[in-house]
DNA sequence: AAACTACACAACCGCTTTAGT
DNA sequence: AACTAAAGCGGTTGTGTAGTT
């Protein structure tokens, strides 16, 4: 199992390709075929490691690749692929035609791992951020956009999405808590009690509820989501749309329900929008397909923007009693965990 | 207009896996 | 079974460009 010849080694060009370089290889390649890398690049009288031109054909050259930017629908599946593959660029990409393990990762570093870190959203896990930094940061954030909406000509300049994304995102982190507290009932499996040093009086649902943040810590407090907690609300939930699982995309069928890990007893008395394994990497596979597929919900309701479902839960109720509401509830379940 | 910043994407690097002997 | 070369893969870096100050 060696490792390949380094092509630093030999004096080959690196850095860009040309467009000469390109319709050498593009050329030797429709001839040809591509056989040994290493041997084609002399053969095509390309100053070219081998792999650098597997590299430039695969990710650029081959003709079937699909340029262009990524529908919804390719980004929705990335996700959920991500969500039960990890990294596995090259194994998501099998399931997007035309479209690169590269051009996929890419499109992750640059785009959905950031909109997901915005939506309070662990890209790794795909967990809600629990961190307290993080949570509190939302907490002044709710505070400053309800002193905003006092004054009729909103001085703080905050815009009304942005409440309404600290609001869900504040959703997402509560129920992810609430959904952890057998995990806390139960510290002895865990290195450390992640609230041990908060006193109960300092329940941190009482400060979301009034927007302030009186904790002062040092050091970010991570709290662990545990093995063992159910299902977390998704944003990005939805699997193909019909039209696709229709055979109207050009995606390949992807069965999501062999690959999440999804707690089937607890599927119907949820009302949540449609939900994801909180924690797909940890289960296997056979816990994934002992669900029957007639329980999920994720190949069966369409939607037309990957966030429409969340955002529709949180439109239905007027802002102000319900979250109130609401968070009191929280507060009060929250409270029954040994803080 | 110049400098700076952020972003997207191509390409590289080095490790792992696979296939052949 | 052991070894090697080639291919595959994922993380990282480099570069061009658009947007902002």
């Amino acid at each position: 199992m060696g490792r390949s010849p380094c092509c630093d080694e030999i004096s080959v060009k690196k850095g860009p390709w040309t467009q000469e370089e390109d319709e050498k290889l593009i050329d030797y390649i429709n001839k040809h075929g591509h056989g040994n890398w290493g041997t084609l690049s002399k053969r095509a009288d390309l100053n070219r490691c081998g792999k650098s031109c597997r590299l430039r054909w695969t990710n650029y050259l081959r003709p079937d690749i699909k340029r262009g930017k990524f529908t919804d629908e390719e980004e929705r599946v990335i996700i959920n692929l991500h969500s039960v593959l990890g990294n596995k660029w090259s194994k998501i990409a099998a399931h997007l035609p035309g479209r690169t393990d590269n051009e996929i990762k890419n499109f992750w570093n640059t785009n959905i791992r950031k909109k997901l870190l915005k939506m309070g959203i662990d890209p790794e896990t795909h967990k809600p951020r629990t961190d307290y930094n993080h949570l509190m940061n939302l907490s002044n954030l709710l505070g400053m956009s309800n002193i905003g909406n006092t004054f009729s000509n909103n001085p703080l300049g905050f815009q009304p999405d942005i409440t309404h994304l600290a609001k869900m995102q504040l959703l997402q982190n509560m129920l992810q808590i609430m959904n952890t507290n057998n995990s806390f009932g139960n510290m002895g499996n865990y290195p450390y009690n992640p609230l041990g040093n908060i006193t109960p009086s300092l329940n941190p649902f009482n400060l979301f509820l009034n927007g302030t943040n009186t904790i002062q810590t040092k050091d970010p407090l991570v709290l662990s989501g545990g093995e063992e907690y159910n299902m977390i609300p998704s944003l990005y939930s939805h699997g193909q749309s019909e039209d696709t699982s229709k055979g109207g995309s050009s995606l390949e069928s992807v069965d999501y329900s062999k690959m999440r890990n999804i707690s089937c007893e607890n599927q119907e008395e949820n009302l949540l929008p449609s939900l994801v394994a909180s924690s797909p990497r940890i289960s296997t596979f056979n816990q994934m397909e002992s669900c029957n597929k007639a329980q999920m919900s994720i190949d069966e309701s369409p939607s037309n923007t990957t966030f429409d479902d969340w955002e529709k839960f949180l439109d239905d109720e007027s802002n102000g009693s319900y979250w109130k509401e609401l968070l009191d509830l929280t507060s009060t379940s929250a409270s029954q965990i040994s803080w």
